[in-house]
DNA sequence: AAACTGCCTTGATCCAGATCAACTGGAGCC
DNA sequence: GGCTCCAGTTGATCTGGATCAAGGCAGTTT
């Protein structure tokens, strides 16, 4: 009941101003943009789109978090994204969604209306550059899960996903590098499964065996304090360098 | 020893001009293109490029297939892209590979320096509009990837592969719908192995199973024959339509 | 305070796919 | 012809994670 509300703000005071596809927009497109933006919320656990349906607008993740994800007939769904704020949703020249696109936490759009923005990046090369940059990231980041999924076991599933939230918290907060770090997962078991190719079970007991190792301790059951980064990097199975040696 | 030889071909004979990069490229941005590009061929087996090396060159792939993959230390190794011909190789602004490319057939690039080639981004939209939308498609792609690598049984995992390059060839050869098809496998079973995040034993096996049920034809190893696209379709475990009914 | 509900944990059992191992068949080579 | 490579097949066995089944424990509802 209590979702983020943004009435019609100003770009200039945007969180996301400085990392969205807008970044490095000059004030002439940022007007621009004024005029075919709006905001929508939605509550933890709403869709925002099922794949295959009509989508007239594409959007920024301003504050919260959505899913995208995919669906066989008999049930058996797989996570292929998570849009964090700053995130770009929607594709330019598709009026229909390839992927369920739903929100995990309260979350808040920023749409634009997709034929003037489609307009936007024909005439103006700024836009797209961005767009192609925040792409190729993405493009990069699937790569990385496509090896998680495929060859990773259930344990280093897990100790993948803990570190790249952490890493992701870290940055996010403050510009440490995480020895230790505490933070809130923002998913359920079963979203975690679902994005790790796994059964919650697995998940669960994944956890609580990382947990009686003590290579995470858990406050409740969302909280997670990683008391030493350096031996949950072990356990993901991923080259253990990560910056230069001391 | 018989790689494919291109010495400096003209744009306009290219058998890739419309599909690749530099498919809306006008004629100035050609004579520019012309002027920073190179061929280069490789051998079937041939590593292109290291990930964590240098690469000096972006690169459209305009004869042979190659394959990005990723290495754990202990050598679990997972295909995460595959490239065709017409499809791009390289990361404009970024001079470092994140993935192996190898050269899975023999392999003909047209090379573009990278410098340059990130200039012509700054400078032209064209170049950059078309990478985008290249760009999108590689990541939907992807995305549908990662339903096949955490969610599809083992026989599901190969029918869909059959059926992506099965596809793939009917598009390329001829506009026809695939009702019976015939190809061959550009892909050994290690190499198939890697793709789906499965061994090789178990492609094997399945294959076979697939043959025997009279799903696949075989000829050799590497030719196959699709008696009846639906019925392989129905394997793959995604949803039927696939188009407009009768 | 009892009853629900949603999320999570834990236990017991099962099975798809991995692993280990032997064998086949074609291509090149002496 | 007999060798040696490969790439692929097939069989026997093992096992990690799925599946099936009970509870546990906040928060809400009544």
């Amino acid at each position: 009941m209590n979702a983020p509300v943004f009435s019609n703000r100003d770009c200039g005071t945007c969180p996301i101003r400085h990392r969205a596809v807008c970044a490095r927009c000059e004030q002439e497109e940022l007007e621009y943009l004024e005029t075919i933006k709006y905001y929508r919320t939605y509550e933890a656990g709403q869709p925002v789109v099922w794949a295959g349906d009509q989508l007239d607008f594409v959007a920024s993740v301003v504050v919260g978090i959505a899913s995208l994800t995919q669906t066989m007939e008999d049930g058996r769904t797989q996570m292929v994204g998570l849009l964090l704020p700053s995130d770009f949703l929607g594709r330019p020249g598709r009026a229909v969604a390839s992927f369920n696109v739903t929100a995990i936490s309260d979350l808040t759009l920023c749409c634009f209306r997709r034929k003037p923005f489609e307009q936007l990046l024909r005439s103006s090369p700024t836009i797209g550059q961005r767009l192609l940059e925040m792409t190729l990231d993405e493009l990069d980041a699937a790569r990385e899960w496509m090896l998680v999924l495929g060859r990773k076991t259930a344990r280093e599933k897990i100790a993948s996903l803990l570190a790249i939230i952490a890493r992701r918290n870290a940055q996010l907060h403050l510009g440490q590098t995480p020895e230790e770090t505490t933070f809130i997962l923002p998913l359920t078991r079963e979203a975690m499964a679902d994005y790790l190719g796994l059964t919650l079970e697995t998940v669960s007991r994944q956890i609580s065996a990382l947990k009686k190792e003590g290579i995470v301790e858990l406050e409740g059951n969302r909280r997670i304090l990683i008391p030493d980064f350096g031996r949950l990097l072990a356990e993901t199975g991923d080259d253990a360098d990560g910056g230069m040696p001391a």
